[in-house]
DNA sequence: CTAGGTGCAAATAATTTGCAGAGGC
DNA sequence: GCCTCTGCAAATTATTTGCACCTAG
């Protein structure tokens, strides 16, 4: 996670490479290593060529930067200690790239590198073609390194408020139907608990936005099909077909589990840590509903005289 | 599709070049722009370097040949007529690299590129990290360029023969549950069908593990979660929970638009001709099963008085 | 005849290396 | 003091270009 853990790998400390991981890790968008050179020299003149070469091959190895080829004939460089595996779609045309993040390809590769055994280090992912500015000549939003620290946390926000807007839809609904009063007290206090992280969210996203006006019109960054946005949704849906308290618990159950994960997975990639701690809170939280309903859940079975069997509950957490 | 086709785009007939093309297209596995020129000079001496690169630049252009990058400092090139797009797992130790093919991260790349208004012409898929054999010393088989087509037949058959086996179990279950006597008749005759296919799809399987003898063991090449695997199996779950005529009907349906899709998806990937045939025929058969669900579900609910109307067979097609 | 293709050698461009000296531990 | 880092310049590597010549259309 830190880099800096990273940084004594290589032999001893040294001011001069020290100036160039610094200049380094302040860039904002993909350095080719005489791009950086030029930067390290303006800065600091005195510094070899050579010397940034090798340091920035020491960087890769090390895992403070991460090599990516445009096809351009020569490197650039990215640090890599922000969001591990981003990926690039790369406009032949005018040259320039757009970056995006998609946990559906991540999980996959993972799955493909797995079953081969192997041990995944890095990867890649670069799709070539022609953008919209360069086939229709319509100017489009570019994202550039500034601001995708920005695009991630605002995509992270909106998944979360849709999120939890449907677990709030979903667990007023769940109250509404269960007639057990007990059942319904849980189902209402965590409709209460959704609501209060709902206004916590928005309040952020429209702090967030407030910083760039621009910000809600540039396109999607972070693609995420899985677990988050449709889950409660869904659930939702499953309840409007009618079914019973038992049944609502697990749906509400399923729910949880991928909130949780879905809070987690993105708290831990928020750079800014404000965000990040309000995301691993909330993970905290989900939790705790999760093992609420589980234990619900629960004792709604053994009141039933059936105790605890089957399914659910077996595996209250992975 | 057949890249003489594009041939002709860069200007004149060349020998040369077509020499150059040829032993290129010959080529297995990834060459780099050096190794070719050797190649190309052992049989052809008096043909120069510069042509060479300037031949595999002009061949990357008209889409003959893929650029792939392995971070070695030099491009190498694989031709880009089979897999249009695969991906590969690259050893960062033992620099050697393996393929695979996954329609899911395809389809999830389509949908960012198009979300994005890109047009998409070639994309690069590339996970490093250690291999299997390079970390625990025990020896895997490889996949190189000359395996990969029987593995793609291989694997498409295995899913292949997933498909048909249960949607053979889907109709024969079907069948014995179906009140109603046309409908019984007409799951029996799909159930019949779909047994044909099974024996006709297992019998190129058997022939194609006989022409080498390793194939079997070696490490999947196809990843796809989607539609196929797992279609008729879950149909053939859902019958089990107890459904009535039309119920069955309508799962029935869902599961061959996704045969359906399965089979023209990969046929027109086959590279073998006759594989390729029957795999399209198939796809043509499992259409028609689907239309016959189709009149055969609205025959039903006309029997019923209840004419057509809310759900599905509302888009018989797409 | 002429635009484009080709070989060779020279040029360029990115990156690496040899070596003498500097600096951290 | 020793081992590693560093600057500089020279070397190496992949790829491109200039130019005179050749060849298909």
């Amino acid at each position: 996670m830190d880099p800096t853990l990273l940084r004594p790998l290589g032999g001893k400390h040294s001011a001069k490479r020290d100036r160039i991981v610094d200049v380094f890790l302040r860039q904002k968008g993909h350095v080719s290593a005489d791009d950086l050179f030029e930067q390290v020299r303006r800065q600091n003149p005195g510094i070899g060529r050579a010397t940034v070469y090798r340091t920035l091959q020491w960087m890769v190895e090390a895992g403070i930067a991460r090599k990516v080829d445009f096809g351009e004939g020569r490197s650039r460089f990215e640090p890599s200690y922000r969001h591990p595996r981003h990926f690039h779609l790369i406009c032949t045309t005018c040259h320039r790239s757009s970056e995006f993040l998609s946990s559906d390809v991540e999980s996959l590769m993972e799955e493909v590198a797995a079953a081969r055994g192997f041990t995944t280090s890095q990867s890649v992912v670069q799709i070539y073609g022609t953008c919209e500015e360069c086939r229709t000549g319509k100017t489009t939003p570019t994202i550039d390194g500034a601001t995708t620290e920005l695009l991630f946390a605002r995509d992270a926000l909106r998944m979360a408020i849709a999120t939890e807007r449907s677990g709030l839809e979903f667990y007023t609904r769940a109250a509404g139907l269960t007639k057990d009063k007990r059942g319904r007290t849980v189902f209402e206090r965590l409709a209460a608990e959704e609501g209060e992280h709902l206004g916590t969210l928005e309040k952020r996203y429209r702090e967030l936005v407030a910083t760039d006006p621009q910000l809600e019109s540039r396109p999607t960054f972070l693609f995420f099909k899985g677990a988050a946005s449709g889950l409660f949704a869904s659930g939702a849906e499953e309840l409007r077909k009618g079914v019973n308290d038992e049944q609502a618990l697990l749906i509400g159950i399923k729910c949880e589990r991928g909130s949780h994960k879905f809070f987690k997975r993105y708290g831990e990639r928020f750079e800014d840590s404000e965000g990040k701690q309000v995301f691993l809170e909330f993970a905290d939280e989900e939790r705790a509903h999760l093992d609420l309903l589980i234990r619900e859940y629960r004792a709604l079975r053994e009141r039933q005289g059936r105790g605890r069997s089957t399914r659910a509950g077996a595996r209250p957490r992975r």
